[in-house]
DNA sequence: ACTAAGCTGTTACTTGCGGTAACTGGAGTG
DNA sequence: CACTCCAGTTACCGCAAGTAACAGCTTAGT
């Protein structure tokens, strides 16, 4: 037996996993987040207890299924980030990767981001909270290592570099959000005026009438 | 009948609604966003149908319960946006609102954004994302109008506005969500941090070594 | 005073989900 | 051939949302 068989065991346990996660991913991109559990098995072509078996519960498969794509942003946000170019060229290309990707894929983005939502009355969603942060706050994270690591910001820098990164997320996050529900402006006016924002055009405008502007 | 008998039918039955609404709010903050309908109404002393019969569905009555803080929160925020001062006095100051008052009442903070959080597993959430959404517009969308009616954006303003306003909104409500949790600096630091963020730090700070910094 | 609404409140139910226990059939190994 | 693993199944439990259908009280109409 043994470590070959092993292994022989754990490939074609990894490969069902992923055969599961694909038909899950199906299930929720046309049913939306609030999918259940047996819907899912379905489309997999088997039954609850085995999806149980492979990801212990709805969480475990949610982590799972959001882990893929979750990855695979922070993966081509990364690339923006380390482009060799200046730093407002490369602040807006990472914004734009970011609105890019939620633009291609919509329905991965709203499950990401706003699980439980898009199901009839009575239904539950899956197990929010718990995986939607997460990829805002390691979105948040990796962009403060970068800003500690290229920018100088003197005494207290690293805590700078963290408020910053996750507030810049934040911002991108809501701006992104708002924009994908009422695209009001072409993605590059977005990237463009959320770029200004960061580069201080709020304090260097003048008020507009009476009194002390915003 | 009817004006005078209607209307001291209709004063018992709002009444009747705040206290409904004053012990869901005690159970959701007790129990966290989880709580059921049966807690709820057991904390109010009846069953679930009467809740039923004010609130139409779990959603109604977490629409209503997340209006009276919400109201709440943006009726601060606008003195705050409102008050006589020059800008960054006033972005300081409505930033400190919005973290004081998340940082005074977390529990009601994360009914507002997270909800479905702090369940036992088999938990399923309230109806979630139809709500914590319309906190985050609503600041975006007032705040969008405060800077389009006060600050000289030139042409394009309005558009520029709305991106600045959802976008300054979700930095300060990400980077307070991180916050809350971490607890890294005192309040004071946080709000100056995020303000020289948005007053152009990041624009104006030098690269550190080698090479371009982000 | 008696009945008819109309209110608040109840108990008891249905439905549908997440999650689990216990059984079934087939493939490899002495 | 017996034995052990597995993938897989059916059938179930618990629990929460939401819904009848019924019970009592107050109030109005005649």
């Amino acid at each position: 037996m043994d470590t070959t068989q092993r292994t022989d065991q754990q490939r074609s346990a990894d490969r069902r996993r992923r055969e599961l996660l694909e038909a899950a991913d199906r299930v929720v991109l046309r049913d939306g987040p609030g999918a259940s559990m047996n819907a899912i098995a379905a489309e997999a072509g088997i039954t609850k207890p085995i999806l149980y078996r492979h990801f212990g519960d709805k969480g475990g498969l949610y982590a799972a299924l959001a882990k893929r794509h979750t990855d695979a942003l922070l993966e081509a946000l990364r690339a923006a980030l380390d482009a060799p170019a200046e730093r407002r060229e490369r602040v807006e290309s990472t914004l734009d990767t970011y609105l890019a990707a939620i633009e291609a894929r919509p329905q991965v983005y709203r499950f990401l981001m706003h699980p439980a939502e898009g199901g009839q009355p009575g239904d539950q969603g899956f197990d929010v909270g718990k995986h939607s942060a997460p990829l805002l706050r390691r979105m948040g994270e990796e962009l403060a290592e970068v800003i500690e690591e290229r920018v100088d910001l003197g005494p207290g820098s690293q805590q700078l570099a963290r408020v910053w990164g996750h507030g810049i997320v934040g911002m991108m996050h809501a701006a992104g959000d708002w924009w994908l529900g009422e695209r009001p402006c072409p993605r590059a006016e977005l990237v463009r005026s959320l770029a200004d924002l960061l580069w201080g055009r709020l304090a260097a405008a003048g008020d507009k009438i009476g009194g002390p502007g915003f």
